[in-house]
DNA sequence: GTTTCTGCAAATCATTTGCACCTGA
DNA sequence: TCAGGTGCAAATGATTTGCAGAAAC
């Protein structure tokens, strides 16, 4: 299993251009204009992976577009919640983090003393899931679940 | 199950007052001291259940003493967290969380929809634990999760 | 021509830090 | 005495907001 996120080198995913295309169609549908700004966080998140903290964000378009204006991002940010193309959560430092293209739900592993983070998948989630929905019916939203501890490489 | 922490109404641990008790001990055994600022915040602290944010600390010492300043309650609690009388974690938005008197490393439920929290009790906890340690060596720091969804009672 | 954005600057807000003065042991 | 603490004020740093001008459709 490979760390996702900021500790890891963050991938391309040209195999998912097409999804990525539909970003601007989208935002017309619901009347919303398609700017430049907008086009340049797209783009960026387009070569993310896994999770970025806003600021993460910020930077790596300011990386493209030095004249990047923070505020902007944030608000395109909370736009592409809407149509939920990210999903924000919160990292085990409590800092807002994104993730990106949430195929399926899924919760975050971080380790304490290398700082990598893995995705929960699909079958540990259900797991989780299972037992606090028994015990309590309590319905666990996973995409906000952050586990903190040590990974077997750190142990 | 009662809920915790500042969505329940805090209730007196006097059943815990030779823990608190101590405290002064334990301070002057590092050769830390023992002062009216500290003795306020034990004091504030020997009043709550569950997790408190820093601020709502501040605050609740503000209402004992309107002379309280900010960053000696903060200070404080690196001391208490180092004597491992308190521990933070960050709640679900992300904010600074402590919790207090460890009795057994626990995590928190937290519910979207009322704001109610609850903690994950041992056996659910050991759950969790237990299906990572299986699925990839990870060593999960209880005390550091916590799970966002919905209760019972708001689904 | 509207309505939605953007840029900018200023505001938040919990938490932290620097520093000179105070005080507990 | 004197290391450890406190008060105060200013700094942080991510995120938000108000507003006037600019751009998209």
């Amino acid at each position: 299993m490979q760390p996702v996120g900021s500790p890891a080198p963050s991938e391309s995913r040209s195999d998912d251009l097409a999804a990525w295309g539909s970003v601007r169609d989208r935002l017309r549908e619901r009347g919303l204009r398609w700017t430049p700004q907008r086009r340049a966080l797209v783009a960026v998140l387009s070569q993310t992976r896994g999770h970025v903290t806003g600021a993460d964000l910020v930077e790596r378009c300011r990386e493209q577009d030095p004249s990047t204006i923070p505020s902007t991002v944030y608000r395109t940010l909370d736009v592409l919640e809407e149509l939920g193309i990210v999903r924000h959560g919160h990292g085990p430092d409590g800092r807002e983090e994104y993730h990106v293209l949430p195929d399926a739900e899924h919760g975050h592993l971080h380790c304490r003393d290398c700082g990598a983070a893995w995705e929960i998948t699909a079958e540990e989630g259900a797991s989780i899931v299972a037992t606090l929905e028994a015990a309590r019916g309590f319905a666990v939203d996973l995409s906000h679940v952050t586990i903190v501890g040590r990974c077997r490489a750190c142990r």
